[in-house]
DNA sequence: TTCGGTACTTTATATTACTAAGTACTGGTA
DNA sequence: TACCAGTACTTAGTAATATAAAGTACCGAA
């Protein structure tokens, strides 16, 4: 979708925490073809390499490189404790905003949730 | 609330669009203090400022100049057509965000909407 | 041996919220 | 009068993040 950048910031962190924790354990290019599937369509490799590097270096994920069978080698993501809190807190954060913009939402708007016009 | 910078990106700029289109024309300070009234309380009038500044220059808002009985002079702002253009899109865009993250999100997660614990 | 798919890296850029410090006008009050 | 709180806007700088772009490297199959 167009012009989701903005609107992405701190927003894919927390999706790519739930991944990790929905997966257990799971490597980069993975993500991104999930991110993909998910919808969030837009949404390049180079992204999730950067993200991944940001989250190791927060301490939020513990990393092992380990050969895959079919390219080169794969390194796998898992939560630490810490990225557990983090994930769990982002969801509250995001509870929070989507309250607080259901109050500014005017009930008149067409609230077009399906792709299809 | 704590580290919600990163997730109101776009957000902030939505949120005083719908603003302005719902009190018609309104000034900065006012649109501080209703931020604040609303649950986004830490938004300080500079933050508000200089997003006000950014909507002028991309045309999103009319500017006009008034004098007020209480104190210095106010900028009331208006939306343009390009501005009504950018609220509606900006609305579409969050229910697009709002649906991909409910289809990542736990059932099982306690979803904590209240403040009180 | 070339090519497509897999997988990760790195540098640079644009946007945005936020900090901080300041200017200035008004009315009341001590 | 002098000061102060509340109103109202400005501006320079910073941090964080998503993105673009370009590249490296591994593998199997045609």
């Amino acid at each position: 979708m167009q012009g989701m950048t903005e609107l992405l910031k701190g927003v894919l962190e927390g999706a790519v925490l739930q991944l990790i924790h929905d997966r257990g354990e799971t490597y980069g290019y993975e993500i991104t073809q999930t991110l993909n599937q998910l919808g969030f369509e837009d949404i390049v490799e180079g992204t999730v390499y950067t993200l991944l590097l940001r989250l190791e270096r927060k301490g939020l994920v513990n990393v092992e490189k380990r050969k895959s069978q079919l390219g080169p080698a794969r390194k796998f993501y898992r939560l630490t404790a810490t990225g557990e809190t983090a994930r769990s807190a982002f969801w509250q954060k995001w509870a929070f905003l989507v309250t607080q913009l259901a109050n500014l939402k005017p009930t008149n708007e067409p609230d077009v949730t399906n792709k299809e016009a």
